[in-house]
DNA sequence: GCGGCATAATAAGCCTTACTCATCTTACCA
DNA sequence: TGGTAAGATGAGTAAGGCTTATTATGCCGC
């Protein structure tokens, strides 16, 4: 199939063909072909998944020819993470500054509440950020880290309240506390993300908040007889030992 | 630039061109060609990257013509998850029953070490599973999903081990879990996945093992608090029998 | 050795999609 | 109202995955 209609108009005696049409144009403000293109972008991506939006389909639904687009970005992967920056822009400029919160868990809570949320919002070009740009060499220089580091920089301030509190001990590393809190976060949402059944937020941040809190270990009250008994053994002990004169 | 030579022989009077010459081809046993392919992939992702290895330069390495490998494989990406699955097979071949280690700590430390190892030894096969395959609706229909319940079910193990052992307390969703283990494994990696640097597997296995095992809070890291609590128990024991005069 | 033949391998294309560019057209302004 | 800068178009290219008609090779029976 052809994409621009017949290459050759065969010459028949009396040509009955019209000679094709070019189509009527309209010239925009700059600022309107913009918007116009990065909604359809939006609304393509959102519907069809980032893999599946072709230059002519964004191009079509913005009332354009394809190569107008290109008058206005670069290349596809400009449009793209525009699309994508935009996006995560609006979204983290209403976290809140965790300081103001309550304890530890609390602000823990409430960021992986907040990103889950963000993911939720827009599965489609998370997945993007996921699969396109996080596994760049440049992903670093990119403005989507950037706006990423919003969630560090509260993280940080989570690690610093909570050492200050004594809830957190000094010395582990924060990267490794970071990748932690977020590798969780993804990992969870991944069969979300490939379209596996829907995701209660309110309800995974607390278990994940809880999870990452408190990691595997066994801390809470022991629920285990043979534990219990041992608990019980120790006070005894620790009661025998301040009662009995050091010697 | 055309792709096979020239589309059409120009006749001049006397045609002094040679007329395209067929290449002199071999045939070879179906199990040699296939393993003359997938290696020849192999090392093309290896060096590339997998995003860049086309199916000409396959082909090329192999020794014969695009068309050619497709009698061997449907498409690009059965070949490619061949790769990937034969690696990944080999890889997990030799994962240890962790019932047989000593605590859950060492079970954990084990898996997470296991997994990186993995990744270490294969950087662009990973990202090809992380980025093409993880997120594909088909996911969990695939091979490459069967072969990672490996690492699920060794993790199942160490969970109804350390329940038993009072390690863990019962009742925290395996799934969290173990996106906590794997996420947390994985955020790790991306820096290196991306390029940026080495990974020490020894120390970051450590790393990993303490975060996830104790979790963020502050807490004593005590390997099984059964032996801990005795333990304690024991040296009051011994100052209580010196300190009260012998019955 | 030799000829027939099943089928491996080749060469030439097709299709899709990102991207380019010469040409046409429009809106604005003098 | 007409000249013009720049916006928009249509046609085309390149690259890469995939298909298929044709060629020729190695095996097998004689």
């Amino acid at each position: 199939m052809l994409r621009h209609g017949p290459l050759k108009i065969r010459g028949n005696r009396m040509n009955t063909e019209k000679k094709p049409r070019r189509r009527k144009s309209t010239r925009l403000s700059q600022d309107q072909r913009v918007s116009d293109i990065l909604a359809a972008a939006n609304d393509l991506i959102d519907t069809k998944g980032y893999e599946n939006v072709t230059m002519v389909e964004i191009a079509e639904r913005s009332h354009i020819v394809e190569g107008t687009v290109y008058r206005y970005f670069k290349n596809k992967d400009e449009l793209m993470l525009r699309v994508a920056e935009d996006w995560l822009r609006l979204k983290l400029a209403d976290l809140l500054d965790v300081s103001a919160l309550n304890g530890t868990y609390n602000k823990l809570r409430y960021l992986i509440w907040h990103s889950l949320k963000v993911i939720v919002s827009k599965p489609a070009v998370t997945r993007y950020i996921m699969l396109e740009v996080r596994p760049r060499e440049s992903y670093k220089t990119t403005e989507l880290f950037s706006i990423n580091r919003a969630y560090t920089n509260q993280l940080r301030k989570l690690f610093a309240d909570a050492i200050s509190s004594g809830e957190m001990k000094r010395g582990v590393p924060e990267r490794l506390l970071r990748d932690m809190v977020f590798g969780t976060i993804e990992h969870s949402t991944w069969r979300y993300l490939r379209g596996e059944g829907d995701l209660d937020v309110d309800e995974l941040a607390d278990e994940i908040a809880m999870v990452v809190f408190h990691g595997m270990s066994d801390r809470q009250p022991v629920t285990n007889p043979l534990e219990a008994s041992l608990a019980r053994i120790e006070a005894v002990a620790e009661r025998l030992e301040k009662a009995v004169p050091a010697g």
